[in-house]
Parts: C-alpha cells; structure tokens; sequence
DNA sequence: AATGAATGAGGCTTCATTCAT
DNA sequence: CATGAATGAAGCCTCATTCAT
C-alpha cells in the first residue's frame, strides 16, 4: 500500500491544497481534482480526510526528518547537534500547524490519530538520536546518565511532552494562540542539563 | 449604537470565537451560544458574520492602538517612538491574520469592509504620529521633509499600502502564505529616512 | 376599530407594498416602515399578515364597488347596468389577483378568510343589485324569474361561485394560470338569460 | 450534458413547480421531492435555484419558438408571417413572467444569465426570420432595406431592446407593474414601416 | 480501480410572530 | 400604545461521505 503510486499522487496533490487552503478549507474535491482523479476515487486510497492529511503530514515529515539528519550532522559540536535536532523538531511542528491553519479542536481531534502511525518514523528518529548521543558520548563531549538508547528514548519522549502540551493550554487559553516557543526554550534547557560538558559537571 | 451592552457581550462571544476556531470555523450557533441568544437574534445587532468578525477586530484595534500609543511614548528618542508606532502596526495586522487563520480569499473579501468602517480610527492615529512626529522635530532629534500633519499623513498611507502588498502578493502566490516581514522592513527603510537625525542629512 | 386613523395608515402602507412587491415578498418591515410604526405594532392593530391583506382588499374593494355602482348606473338600459355590475366584479377579482401575485396555494389559503369578513359588504352590493333588477323589471326591461331580492341573491352567488371554480380550476391545472374570461363569459351567459327582454320570451 | 434523463426529470418537476409556484415560492425541496430526489441532489446537476429556472425557460422558449415557426408559416401573407412571429415573441415573453411571477428585481437579476445562454437559440431565430424575409423579399410582397440577414438581425436586435426596456421601465415604476403591451405595439410600428407593400413606398 | 450519483448534516440568512416592558 | 428584543422555521447552498456499478 505504500508505495503506490496513486498514492503519492493524492499525497502530493493533498500537500499542495493543505499548504494552500488550510486543513478546513481544503475539500476532497479540491485535492481529486489536482490528483486527476474522482472525488469518490479518494476513498479508495485513504479512509477520509482526515487520513490523508495525517499520511500528507507523516510524508512530509519523513523527508523534513532525513534533511534534519543531514543538517544536524553538519553541526560542529555532539552537544549541538542533538540539541539542533530536538529542537527543529518541535519547531518544524508548528510551522505545520501554522501553514495548515489547523485549529485547536482539529489539532486535538487529529493528533491522536498522528501518534498511531507515528509509531515506526519514531523508532528510527530514536535511534538515531541514539547513535548522535553515543558518539558524543564516545567522543567524550558529555557524560550520559544512562545508556544512550534510554536517554534518547527520554529526550525524545520530553520533546512530544513539550509539543502536546502547548496543544492543550492552547485548548485552555485558545485566545494567545498556540505558542511553541516555551516548548522548544524547555527542550532547549533539559537538552543542555544533560549535555553539559563533561568537565564542568561535579 | 454603540454602548450597547448586549453588542458588547455577543462582540466579546466573537472574540473569544474567532480567535479560538478562526473566522471560517466560527459558526453563528458558536457566538450565539456563547452570547447566550439565539443564532437568529444576532442579525439584530449586525448585518451578518462579516460585520460581526469586523467589529470585533475594530474593537481590538482600538484597545491595541492605545495600549500601543503608551508603548510608543515609553521609548527613549522620538525616531525610535515613531518607527515603533508605524512598524508595530504592521505586526498587529499580521498577528490578527494570523490568530483568525483568515484565509487569502475572505481578506480580500473583507479588507474593503475594513476600510470603510475605519475612517475615524484613522484620524485619531494619524493625529497621534502627528503630534509625535511633531515633537520629534521641535526636539531637533530630526528634520521633516513639510508639515508634521503632512507627513504622518504619508507615513500612515504608506503603512497601509505596504499591508494592503501583501495581501495583494498572496493573493497572486497563494502557496506562499502571507509574509509581512518584508512590509516590515519596507516601513523601517522609510521611516529610516524620514527620521534620519538632522546632521547626518546631506 | 374600523374608523381607527392608524389602522388606515397601515392599510394605505400595505396596499401600496402589496401591489408593489406581491404579496409574498412584502415583509411587515417593509408595511411598517412605510406606516412609521415598528413592525411589531402592527400586530396591535391586526392578527397577522393575512389579516392585513385581507383588510386592504376588502378597503379597496369597497372604494371599487362604489365605484362601479355610479359606472353601473350610467349605463343606459337596466340589463346593460347589471350586467355590467356582475362581470366587472370578477373582472377586479382577477385584477387584484395578479396586481398581488397571489399564488394558487396561497389564495386557496386566503379565500376562506375572505369570505368570513365578506359578509357585510356582500349584503350592501346585493341590495344594489337588487335595486336595479327592480328598476328594470318595474320598467318592463325584463320579466324577473321571482322577486328581485330572491333573483340578485342568485346572481350574486354564482358571480362568486364563478370566481372561486377558476381558483379550484387553477388547482389541478396550475400551469395553466389562472384564466377569469370563462368565468366572466359565464356570467354574461347567465345574465343574458335573467334578463332577456319581455317580448322575447317564450 | 443535454440529454441526459435526470437533468430532463429536474427540468420538468422545476416547470410545473415554477408555473405552479412561481420562483420564488418554488423552494428546492418541491423541485427534488416532485422529481424523486434529494433537495441537495440538485445541486450534482445544475449550479443553483436560479440556473433551475433558467435551463426550464430555455427548455421551454425552445418547444415554443418550434411551434412558432409552424404557427408563423401558416399565415398567408409573408408581412404577417414576419409580424406574427416578432410581435409573438414577446408575448410569449410577457405570459412567461407573469406565469412564474417573477419580480422586478428577480427578473433584472436573471436577465443577464439568460442572455449568456440564449446565444444559440438566438442564431436560430434570426436564421429563420431571415429566410422569411428573404421570401417576402423574393416574392415582391415587400423591399428590404438591406440584405436579409443584416435586417433580421436588427429587427431580432430591436424586439429584444423593447423587450428589456419593459424591464428597465418597471425597475423605475414598479408600481406599474410590468406591461409588454406598448413593446408589442412599438415591434408592429417598426416591422410595418419594414415590411411595407413594395408599390406603397415613396 | 474508478466514478457517477445521491444524501445528511450543517452553515448563513430572512421573516413572521411573540412577549415583556 | 408602541417597540426593542428574541426566536423557530424555513430557504439556499456546501461538503464529507456512501454506494452501486
């Protein structure tokens, strides 16, 4: 089912309204049209909208994440590098919500739907965080308090912690809007606690 | 028309609404609920959704447009009060766009309905860039190219016209969501050099 | 109630909306403003929109049948007079109903009303016409079948009786339009008969 | 698109409701329910209530104008031909609007989509009112002032101006209401000045 | 695999009518 | 008397979704 080409048609299709329209003004008809096929054909492909937009969202973070490992390598330091990642991907996360105008309600209704196919892109963003933290580990660079599987598995956790919560007070206080920038300053603060240098650690 | 308690209170539903589900999600049934009166008495009070989500936004404005005149005023030199003001403007409007999640067509659609209900609210903002503008130049912190009623005048048009771009630009490239960071810039580069101090001037 | 100078007033309001818009798309905001009362006065002053039409109809058809008692009489022979009187009546039947635009359903709806407030008036008309059945028996235009009361009682009811068949008519077959030149024909037909000159009887 | 058996279905439940209704107490929900559908199923075949209305008329301006050519053939003469056939189509034009008691407003509002559709049908009518002409012309019975189908084409021009200037007028006074009777009038003035016996001309 | 066709639900708007003051 | 205020019902229209073919 993947790799069907249709598929990626819709998903393509899909990306371009979703980015364009916003997730609630965007019509099946809309992304049929730009995919050349049959509004009812869509449901061949995907259960109903709200699937397409969660694979749309999955594709496009599949390729955001393999240019995130690039770029996060091309930082100088281990330290940086996971701390560029995390980061980036909580950042990433609101530009999403922000170009698909998704609102809270929506955000709320959907993202429960996200962690269920989430399942194996997480496995391999774990692991590489995995390997970023062993190297540096290795390296020297920082000392872990633990083995780098579980401190990644913990780092990456926190960072869907701190993204979802901004989605919940968001459901609590809707008027400031969604405001990312606590969520990546407390990743930024837990990122840098564990990846204190190993010398000025007591 | 206007100390009308019960506008008051369906204003209030409006805001509260529009900024948690957006323009396009907020449902009539939303604000009348939230106002406590059916959907069908909010026709009372205004014409339709649009001059609701318009008087709600003139009503912020006006308690922005203060609260930013005490801002203005808190800073040190004059030049650095006026371009404040003006640039300050500009991040409102896209702030607003933004919290709404308006999209391209209903701007457009309700841009024109803005300016017409705006008028007064002008005159009271260019008075006060006005006054600005003309203790700035009594103060010798700069030299104005005519009258400070003048130039205010064309600052504020020209802070207008810069916002008004922009729609207009996203209007063409949708895709490209709309981006007021360069109206931003181009406001800071005119009032630049309308505030450029007296002894640099050639 | 009746000499009630407001209620003239929305009478007047009414008759001009009715015949210039229908009466379905006359809206009591459209009476009421045009009687400068507020649109809920005018249910102190009547029971309801049908009401009201109903009260400028019969207003005006009252002025109509004075009218047409003066036209009646200047018509030379008595035959001529009554005839005349009785199929000029559905003639302004048929013309108040297209002034109005009143649909099959909703005269169907109306008529009945009509008739309960009809009473009155409808003893006035038959008491003329009977008046001028007795002139002209008296003179010897033509031999009456009974007494003149008895005889313009008849008339009249199959004057009405014409009328409203062309409405059930117009029922089953609606594409047809409603279509008052048999009915009229019909009463010259009848008429001609009652009022045969003497010496042409058998 | 044309001959397809629902839009047929659609059309015709729409005409009886429109001749029995009138359009603007036609609602969709009579139009589906008369023709077995849902009221939003309508919209799968035409754009709206007012393309309905529009598609009826043409369907039926159509079988009208074909019994018109028969109707206009069987007159002797070739001027009365032409005479009966310019002066008809107004006519008919008048019983349309009367039969689906269209107002003033809806009627200005529906004009210029009617004319975006007539197009065809148009180059039909003035190709058959031009070989009447040309007969005429060819048979002596009278002289054009040009060649036939400049002529038609400006006799078809001039009957649908009188026409439209009906509608404009009663937009001015529409208490008056609508009266194609000096339209009719004006269409026999100028194609009796056009259709004059040959001898007859200075 | 694809789609033509159909629909229920829901959104905006208008209007006759009601009612408390 | 008069009206400001409120509302239910109904009308037009859109759209996600379903289903038979």
């Amino acid at each position: 089912m993947k790799d069907n080409p249709k598929r990626e048609l819709i998903l393509q299709a899909g990306s371009e309204c979703f980015a364009r329209f916003g997730y609630d003004k965007t019509t099946l008809d809309d992304i049929g049209k730009r995919a050349g096929l049959n509004k009812a054909s869509l449901y061949y492909y995907f259960k109903n909208k709200e699937e397409i937009f969660i694979a749309v969202v999955l594709a496009e973070t599949e390729a955001f994440i393999a240019d995130l490992r690039l770029k996060a390598l091309s930082h100088g330091k281990p330290a940086e590098q996971v701390r560029f990642f995390l980061t980036e991907r909580i950042r990433r996360y609101s530009e999403v919500i922000h170009l698909t105008r998704l609102s809270v309600e929506n955000l709320q209704k959907l993202e429960p739907l996200f962690d269920e196919v989430y399942r194996e892109t997480k496995a391999s963003e774990v692991s590489f965080l995995s390997d970023l933290l062993a190297a540096g580990s290795a390296s020297g660079a920082f000392q872990l308090p633990g083995q780098p599987e579980t401190v990644a598995e913990r780092l990456f956790q926190l960072s869907d912690a701190l993204k979802h919560d901004c989605v919940r007070a968001a459901g609590r206080f809707p008027s400031a809007g969604m405001d990312f920038s606590s969520a990546i300053a407390g990743m930024d603060f837990w990122a840098n606690i564990i990846l204190k240098p190993t010398d000025l650690k007591d």
